[in-house]
DNA sequence: TGTACATCAGTGAACGCGCGTTCACTGATGTAC
DNA sequence: TGTACATCAGTGAACGCGCGTTCACTGATGTAC
């Protein structure tokens, strides 16, 4: 049953992307690995011909799926400007949409609490991942280089917030935080430079 | 070996308390039953003589902990005045300490997204308590009532993702993450009343 | 206040269950000639 | 291009383990008189 090196390619990239959406979904520990290889059509024993143990495709989900964001932010940006395909993005982050599918959603809200607590290894992943992601956010914020790197950041941080509060909360604490964040006229932006 | 009112309502609190550390340091499904009884010093059978079953101490345990929360700031302000504790708070709130300290910190970052995918009944009293803790807050912001609610709740979101990012990443990332929530100047306020 | 008995806080063995991982096996693919 | 054999992707039973919960048991406490 040795299966072509197309195949196993795709397979891998099945696992990934199921793994990937399980995981924001149902979260790391509530994600068994039957459960993943289930989804792609597998059964579980084949899961070790791809990926050395859980923690390492862990690791590969969390790149991947930051790398999608990027790409998705990019792609919009090559024909809107990055302005806007930020915009747009920091928009969606605090839909009702957004709120409700997890599974497709921003990874930081959903695994955040987990990857905490995990090896040191899988916080430098997530680390990495999330600065080039907050990297390219930035460049859709206005001012200077610093500013635009810090407004990125106070803003992402106070939408990862709402996220978390929304989801764990009762419909209505839910509407109140998400108005309360939706609303403009606070983009940080910093008092300006901090010499 | 039957217990005296008095010892039964000692042990009862002494599961709280336990409880609420190790569910914030490491996650509600990282922490058994068992784990919690030994760090009371006893043994896991007897935990059914005090809750129903995990679910309603993870409850009881969501209440006690902000009820503790908005005590705490009570307090500091009856000496201080409210706006000075809940400044405090919020300076706590980004501190390393805080960061490296999640058995002693704020709930939401910690345990936001396992209570997420947690039953409605879970959701309902974090959501019920979370708001009781936020109208504290409230309280110690200028402006009219709904200005004070509204930037209590972009100041919490802001921290709350601020806490998530910086425990989940790399030394480095985490430094960045917080000096940027660190600096003033946004403290949201909105424009002005929305009608 | 004293006695007799019911209650029940806490113990620790046992349960059924799902988990991550291992392993012998299969047969199609890859490779060396 | 054809043949012979090594490789290895995927299967499914099996492993050891820790979990939440149950239960028979113990003996001190609570209560009824």
């Amino acid at each position: 049953m040795r299966r072509t090196r197309e195949v196993k390619a795709e397979t891998h990239n099945a696992i990934l992307a199921k793994a990937s959406r399980l995981f924001r979904e149902c979260g790391i520990e509530g994600t068994s690995v039957g459960d993943i290889m289930a989804e792609a059509g597998l059964t579980h024993g084949g899961f070790y011909r791809h990926f050395e143990n859980k923690e390492a495709l862990v690791s590969a989900m969390i790149r991947a799926t930051f790398e999608g964001i990027i790409t998705a932010v990019e792609e919009r940006a090559a024909s809107s400007g990055m302005q806007e395909a930020v915009k747009d993005y920091f928009e969606y982050y605090l839909s009702d949409e957004h709120v409700a599918n997890p599974g497709w959603g921003c990874p930081v809200p959903t695994l955040g609490s987990e990857i905490s607590r995990a090896p040191e290894a899988l916080r430098a992943e997530f680390g990495a991942s999330f600065a080039r992601s907050l990297a390219t956010l930035a460049k859709g914020m206005p001012g200077p280089e610093a500013a635009q790197r810090e407004s990125a950041t106070r803003e992402l941080a106070m939408r990862v917030g709402a996220i978390v509060i929304a989801r764990a909360s009762d419909p209505a604490t839910a509407r109140d935080v998400l108005e309360a964040c939706r609303k403009p006229g606070n983009t940080p932006q910093s008092e300006n430079g901090e010499r």
